[in-house]
DNA sequence: TTGTTTATTGACTCGTCAATCAACAAAAAA
DNA sequence: TTTTTTGTTGATTGACGAGTCAATAAACAA
């Protein structure tokens, strides 16, 4: 039955039940049993490759900002102005596969463990950097100086309306948030309707 | 020993002493001893008064929205202009008692509660509701048919910002946060600065 | 005085869960 | 072939926590 090379197979299989679970759970109140299960295997072994509950946590944090950032990197490629590239920011974000209902809630919890975690906590922090800083440097050659308080205003709004999804989801919140965010950056750069 | 007319003094103290272990721990993974310890009694105390976990959360809940709601209020009697109660809602929101670490952390926790408890999402919805009805009253007569995207951009900013401050909190942050929420509301005004 | 309501707790039940371990199986290296 | 490495699980341990209950006691009503 064994077959060779399943750890990275079975940390995967791993990484996705836990964010599922969470989904499902709406909390980070799930069993290491439930995860397991979900994956298919057996909870000894989830302790096994990962040694503990908190890093299979982590895990599966690090897992989803990674998809994130990757998201982000992927529609800058086709991005060529200020203006464009902020648009790809903002359309990334909210794109399908971080804005589905688990992937939501699951953000939402890690918000949770970051107060109790500080590696939880540190991982958040960069994701606010790098969001900041991405649009800290698309803003600045349109705003100037004022692109600092810019930004904090635009990443923040994106944090606000992730938060109000996780309470409601529809068909329509995916298209609904980015047409608001854009119209927010369309304020901040000064386009009278 | 026992003297009459305690309920309505020990429930207040088991709401208190949630919000503030709620706080301390930075998730609801909380104990129903450590909550009645914190007040001063028994857990069998807080089971007799509650009779549950989930009723306790749910009276910290709807505590921790009515404090808001009397901020609120308080704040408008004061303001006369739309104006001036629009900077009345956003200042009171960042007040500093809703904007301690404790009370950032409870709501965080109770958006949390919110995936799992019908009650805890009727209480959040109705403050989201409530929030935006008010934006929007003092909205409607400075921008007409935008006030519902402007009061949509500003709630959402206001719920990000929250966010944002339950991970790092400094002494400034009450400051910064209505600096910014009030700079976005000039923005959606059209002050051109 | 006797009975009822309100306040209060220590002890207990029952369940759950994270983590560990012994044991088994197959592939690969020796 | 023997040994080591890798994969895998069922069973177990040890701890903890929500909710219940019986018992105790003060206040109040009859």
């Amino acid at each position: 039955m064994p077959k060779l090379g399943m750890e990275p197979i079975r940390r995967a299989a791993l990484v996705k039940a836990t964010i599922d679970e969470i989904g499902a759970n709406g909390s980070l109140d799930v069993t290491v049993s439930q995860i397991a299960k979900r994956a298919g295997m057996s909870s000894a072994l989830a302790h096994h490759y990962f040694g503990g509950k908190e890093q299979i946590f982590l895990a599966a944090m690090r897992h989803t900002l990674s998809v994130y950032a990757a998201e982000v990197r992927g529609a800058l490629i086709m991005a060529d102005t200020p203006r464009e590239r902020l648009e790809a920011i903002i359309r990334a974000g909210f794109g399908t596969s971080n804005f589905r209902r688990e992937v939501i809630a699951a953000w939402l919890n890690f918000y949770v463990l970051a107060q109790t975690s500080s590696e939880a906590k540190r991982l958040l922090t960069i994701y606010q950097r790098r969001l900041h800083a991405n649009l800290m440097f698309n803003l600045r050659p349109l705003l100037g100086d004022d692109a600092q308080d810019a930004a904090y205003r635009i990443g923040g709004l994106i944090d606000g309306i992730y938060l109000r999804e996780a309470l409601t989801i529809t068909k329509t919140s995916s298209k609904a948030a980015t047409k608001h965010v854009l119209a927010a950056l369309d304020l901040e750069l000064g386009k009278t309707k």
